[in-house]
DNA sequence: CATTGATACAACCATAAAGTTGTACAATCT
DNA sequence: AGATTGTACAACTTTATGGTTGTATCAATG
């Protein structure tokens, strides 16, 4: 296994509604591979690719539970996405605020 | 143009470096398509078609600033990801918080 | 108005992704 | 041990993605 949670895997993985839907259900983390794909309309074998992928990307990780493995999710693989967001948001902040001090430090044209 | 800000586009679109690159230069949105090519090590139209692939997803925009066109970062488009991020933050907080209460609601083994 | 600089887009190629079926393995229950 | 239930994985097909080159458009400038 290899849980790299490199931004590629983890944004990746959540660009597909199946795979963003598992991450959802898997918070409650109760469900086994099987149970999981009972929500959907392809195979189990589909189903279990997701799975993989998801956990490649660090975002769910596999516990056996008696005969099944229960898929739980990663909070750690969801707030490093978030991480990323907010520095952009931040950067974004950033960017106004410099825009701001710009023109409080220059005079305008109409005052000159 | 299209800019439907749904998910799979969005996460999709977040998913290659190249791109989140772009979205990041983009935040402080002063250069175009050729200048931001200089950046990458692939074509001028590869380029454009990632900043195609960001704007479909509505996370950039481009604008006419003289012959060239400028890309910026659109922050809504950024906030839409975020917000899926925080829902399953709170569908996990929710999730301890019912794990919890269940431990206080019933007794424990040892005090019976 | 012809030229130049910047962008747009079509056509094509190679590889990766998303799905399928089939088979093998692992753990539980009689 | 043998049957059953749940999981893993290989092999294959189809479609999407990421890159290329070449040609066309579009706005500013001499």
């Amino acid at each position: 296994m290899q849980t790299v949670l490199d931004h590629d895997r983890i944004f990746g993985a959540l660009g597909d509604a199946t795979r963003r839907d598992i991450v959802r259900r898997a918070i409650e983390g109760e469900e086994g591979v099987a149970e999981l794909t009972e929500h959907y309309l392809m195979s189990f074998a589909a189903v279990q690719k997701h799975i993989a992928i998801l956990e490649r990307a660090g975002l769910v990780s596999k516990h056996r539970m008696g005969r099944r493995k229960v898929v739980r999710t990663n909070l750690e693989g969801l707030r490093v996405a978030r991480r990323l967001l907010d520095r952009y948001e931040e950067l974004w902040r950033e960017r106004v605020e410099r825009m701001n001090q710009l023109i409080n430090e220059s005079p305008k044209e109409a005052d000159r």
